[in-house]
DNA sequence: TGCTCGTTTAC
DNA sequence: TAAACGAGC
């Protein structure tokens, strides 16, 4: 037994099975105790009116009653945590915290300060890999370099992953089995526990919440993908189907284990019809662990282009943009998908991930607008917020990422709607104004005649903006914006 | 995980 | 005359 008495600080891994950092804290101490804290830091800048919030509100609720059920508990604090959990492990004497690890910057120097403080009075901290398969410099170029091109990444990631050197097929992603040392849980005799309302938040309800938090909702979310991750390559595209595993806002805060569905897509790919839905969908797990990686090394993709040379584009940012800006926040950009896509985000908190491609592509090279307003905007509004992959969704659509796509591949808006919605099912969904328009008709409204428009009910600029930009006029403004970029870099 | 435009090809 | 192709952005 290492120490006496231990913490585990869940951060980010709300859930009370394969743990790793409470895994481990149980197997080294006699005596766990358990914490959240509900860090005022971050709150603060949340709107008193959040559906995140209230995941991790229901989430805490569900870990605290679970992890009572397996002897233990949870202490629940609302403040700093680089104050509370010092004072926490002063105030029960432990001698180790442990948490699992976290790749944002903020989040790596908070854990510094928290470090620090405790080694004042001879506490270690302790952090494990928790939230990815592969982290930091564990995959790794022939030359032993960090990748920043995806493909060769994934091709050694899944060379890894498979490597039987540790002598056990599944290695790299076996559960960590929390309940084989529940024995060694601390008596919990704090319940107290802060409310919403004293932390400034409304309650949702049901109804406008839209999701529900924990694990037990996560699973259940997991089984119904499970059933149908066959077709998952041939559906995830088209956002009127039910096609994506809707569990980003579970891996968000943990509730589901990476371990666990990384071995269920492993089993998918190996059954009789060799599911290619479930290698798809592998890829989006290893996309997942590819930018942590990349935050990691490359922090300062926060706030500037992963290529330096694209920070010498000029952005709109004058008046117009700012009512451009708004009228693509509030979907009334006049192209029906794009609408849609940005309806569907501020009434439910999720945008389907083929159409959060055409609205930052709209934004970017219709709009001429930086990629950071669209950033700021989705780390507002998304149940599934998570920097590294928002910010490397943002700068490979705005080609100012790693591996992004090429500046010159721009997307058409139109030419989307009519590929990925070529019945208009999605657009009528958040637009019944449209619902009168044909399949034909429905993806550029303005081209019809007046006398069509009328058949349809449709009074354009009334019940339905104009389009607020002409896409070829702005496709070549997009081009020769982003020439400056030939020109940093002497091509 | 493009789009556009000019050209070729098949009817 | 429209689908298919290929180059270049």
């Amino acid at each position: 037994m290492t120490y006496t008495k231990s913490l585990v600080w869940f951060r980010r891994d709300l859930r009370s099975f394969d743990h790793a950092a409470l895994y481990q804290a149980l197997k080294h101490a006699s005596a766990c105790y358990c914490v959240f804290v509900f860090d005022h830091n971050i709150l603060k800048h949340l709107p008193k009116r959040d559906r995140r919030m209230q995941f991790i509100y229901q989430s805490i609720l569900e870990l605290r009653q679970e992890l009572e059920k397996l002897g233990g508990g949870l202490i629940v604090r609302y403040g700093d945590p680089v104050e509370e959990i010092p004072r926490l492990a002063a105030q029960l004497e432990v001698n180790a915290v442990y948490v699992n690890r976290d790749y944002e910057p903020t989040a790596k120097a908070r854990d510094q300060a928290v470090s620090t403080s405790l080694a004042s009075f001879n506490c270690d901290f302790i952090s494990c890999k928790d939230q990815v398969i592969f982290e930091m410099d564990e995959v790794l170029s022939l030359a032993e370099k960090p990748f920043s091109v995806f493909t060769p990444y994934k091709n050694a990631w899944l060379k890894k992953l498979a490597s039987e050197t540790t002598g056990e097929p599944d290695f790299y992603f076996k559960a960590y089995p929390v309940e084989k040392y529940a024995a060694h849980f601390a008596q919990h005799t704090e319940l107290s526990l802060p409310s919403m309302a004293e932390m400034g938040f409304e309650t949702l309800s049901a109804e406008e919440l839209k999701l529900q938090g924990g694990m037990a909702a996560g699973a259940e979310l997991l089984d119904d993908f499970l059933a149908r991750i066959d077709q998952y390559g041939d559906a995830r595209d088209f956002p009127a189907v039910k096609g994506p595993s809707y569990l980003s806002v579970h891996l968000r805060f943990g509730t589901v284990s990476i371990r666990y569905l990384v071995s269920q897509a492993i089993r998918h790919t190996r059954t009789a019809n060799s599911s290619l839905g479930a290698s798809v969908w592998l890829s989006e797990l290893i996309w997942r662990d590819f930018y942590f990686m990349i935050l990691h090394h490359h922090p300062r993709v926060v706030s500037q282009s992963f290529k330096p040379e694209y920070d010498a584009i000029q952005w709109e940012n004058d008046a117009h943009a700012q009512v451009l800006f708004q009228a693509w926040c509030d979907g009334k950009t006049g192209y029906p998908l794009v609408d849609a896509a940005m309806l569907q985000l501020n009434q439910t908190g999720y945008m389907h991930n083929r159409l959060r491609m055409v609205v930052a592509s709209f934004l970017v090279k219709d709009l001429g607008i930086d990629w950071r307003w669209g950033e700021a905007y989705f780390a507002l509004h998304l149940n599934d917020f998570d920097l590294s992959a928002n910010n490397g969704g943002w700068q490979w659509a705005a080609s100012t990422g790693c591996d992004a796509q090429p500046y010159f591949r721009i997307f058409n808006p139109i030419t989307q709607s009519e590929k990925f919605d070529s019945e208009g099912k999605f657009i009528r969904r958040y637009l019944p104004q449209l619902s009168g328009l044909n399949a034909r008709h429905i993806h550029a409204p303005w081209k019809l005649t007046p006398i069509e428009l009328k058949g349809a009910n449709l009074a354009l600029g009334i019940d339905y903006p104009y389009p607020i930009i002409e896409h070829d006029v702005a496709r070549k403004k997009t081009l020769e914006r982003y020439s400056v970029v030939k020109k940093v870099s002497g091509e």
